[in-house]
DNA sequence: ATGGCTTCTGTGAGAAGA
């Protein structure tokens, strides 16, 4: 099973690239953040032209996540139960695949937090403390979870193209990084750090300086297993190659494999 | 360098992203 992430920065404008890419990478679930758009505008009929299922949960301007697959999806939650919240950044959806095996998906889009003396940066923390209660009792009713998404945050150092001029600021800075560690804790399994250990690797690079040609980047889209899935992955890359189209998402796919 | 780009709203210029 082939399962992937991909912040697409307004699905309205990347639809063509989204489908493109799921027509060249044809994989059974795809998770998308910042669809930008409210449910009755979602591209339901385009995506099933291209042979895929789709759950949503949208606003007009900001947020919005979606899950798409070839499978049926069934128990589709929106947002993170017993947390009242606005914005539209969770849904979760039972993946049932051919020979049978169930695997509980939930796609994130995680708040931003904008700068460390923020209110949006209070905002981001309480709303990691209520994905972590959530996900607590989410692993015990789902041991085959995974979690892709946005994460905003860069895990550590090998993460981030220049550590020291980021030091302490969003997306690195420790309360955020230990609030990311605390998912890790428990009992999750940061897919692409299974593989790599090098640095230099980012899913996100900034628009603006020419950002993505010099590689001045961050890994920040993340997916993470439960441990009855750690053995089963095979590999996870980043695939850089819709972020050198015309007009691209700042973000770009991230992709796992497993073998069930 | 409180910038740089891109998207949104809505038709101006400002907010937000990361």
């Amino acid at each position: 099973m082939k399962l992937a992430t991909w912040n697409v920065n307004s699905l309205n404008v990347r639809l063509p690239h989204v489908l493109d890419w799921l027509h060249e990478n044809p994989i059974e679930v795809l998770c998308l953040q910042e669809t930008k758009q409210q449910d009755i505008k979602f591209p339901y009929n385009d995506l099933k032209a291209a042979g895929y299922h789709a759950v949503h949960s949208g606003q007009k301007t900001y947020n919005g996540v979606a899950i798409l697959s070839t499978h049926e999806m069934t128990d589709v939650e929106h947002g993170i139960a017993g947390f009242e919240d606005e914005q539209k950044r969770v849904i979760s959806a039972t993946i049932h695949d051919d020979p049978g095996h169930k695997i509980r998906v939930i796609c994130v889009y995680v708040v931003n937090g904008q700068a460390v003396d923020s209110e949006k940066y209070e905002y981001k923390m309480r709303w990691l403390e209520a994905l972590n209660s959530w996900l607590t009792g989410e692993l015990k009713k789902y041991p085959n979870l995974v979690i892709l998404g946005d994460y905003n945050i860069a895990p550590d150092d090998r993460d981030c193209h220049d550590p020291a001029a980021w030091e302490g600021s969003i997306l690195v800075s420790p309360r955020e990084r230990d609030a990311y560690e605390e998912l890790i804790e428990l009992g999750l399994h940061d897919t692409f750090r299974l593989f790599e250990a090098d640095g230099g690797y980012y899913s996100w690079w900034d628009y603006r300086m020419m950002g993505f040609r010099r590689n001045r980047g961050m890994r920040i889209d993340h997916i993470l297993v439960s441990d009855p899935l750690k053995n089963k992955c095979t590999s996870c890359i980043i695939d850089k190659a819709p972020r050198k189209l015309e007009r691209p998402s700042d973000h770009t796919p991230v992709v796992l494999e497993m073998h069930l």
